[in-house]
DNA sequence: TGATTATAGTTGCATCTGCAATAACTTGTC
DNA sequence: GACAAGTTATTGCAGATGCAACTATAATCA
């Protein structure tokens, strides 16, 4: 019998490593979540949308760009979609060069809500991420986090 | 009017690396997810419940160590166990100190199934941690992610 | 001790999500 | 132009998850 078994790849440097990035991910996901659904009322998969469409070239994205963006599959986002349609913070409209996509563009209330919720964010991030990191560990954290994003 | 109205923190630097961190997990979380259902038939909730219980001392946890070492609601948690132990890769055992809690085990069984998708998460992660980052840039950013996720 | 409060886990219910199948449309090829 | 193949979005269905309510047990304190 050697020394370790099975048992040592679970401490392996990458396996630690990846186990943090989901731990991480999970707790500041679920506690901005909270945060927002407390303050604003509006659910952290919405924010994302709001977020996504506010940053594209006039307000809006086709359904498949939106489900990349917030890695969804394309069922879940038309379904998600429909949510934050029948709220009024965004709206379907005709793609004029192909009838089968569909533009998906945030509306003046969409913009407002995604205002307050901003504000809500800025502060949680202040407190998050401010505190535990100085701007350089920040630069720093961002540019590894795009390199592992970077290659699909 | 000002210049940048209401569209400006959107680009914020703070709200960017959380987005980024967002979507980096979710892209990662989401390819190494499909890769051991395929391969192993593993769901990566289960992948992530065996890890931690053979990281434990004595290869068991209670459900609300569970239930926080995954970041899952201790309902949640009480169901995914529900599906591990029908599975036959884990087994409640009852707490001599205290009738309420429950010791969830990993079974040799479980040890064995949590081989088999170590064997692929290696693979996995050589292929989308080791080609992406080095050595060094993966012990930095260990370390910020340790940083932010230090204080609760 | 007895009453109150806190903790551990489970369950009902509602919601969200993904997958696979489908419908509508476009593009490429002959 | 017509057929085949690819793309876009939607829908049925099943599975997974969180919240809040509940039960059982433990701890605290008067």
């Amino acid at each position: 019998m050697t020394l370790q078994p099975s048992a040592c790849p679970s401490g392996d440097e990458k396996v630690q490593l990846f186990g943090l990035l989901l731990e991480t991910n999970a707790r500041l996901a679920r506690s901005l979540g909270l945060e927002l659904e407390a303050s604003c009322d509006l659910p952290l998969a919405w924010f994302e949308v709001l977020l996504q469409l506010r940053r594209a070239p006039e307000g809006r994205l086709k359904m498949n760009e939106v489900a990349d963006a917030i890695v969804h599959s394309t069922g879940g986002t038309t379904r998600l979609i429909d949510r934050l349609a029948e709220a009024g913070l965004v709206e379907r409209q005709l793609c004029p060069t192909d009838r089968r996509a569909v533009h998906v563009a945030i509306t003046p209330e969409g913009n407002a809500r995604l205002d307050e919720a901003l504000a809500v964010h800025l502060d949680y991030l202040d407190e998050h991420l401010g505190t535990r990191l100085d701007p350089k560990e920040r630069a720093t954290l961002s540019g590894l986090l795009r390199k592992l994003n970077a290659a699909r």
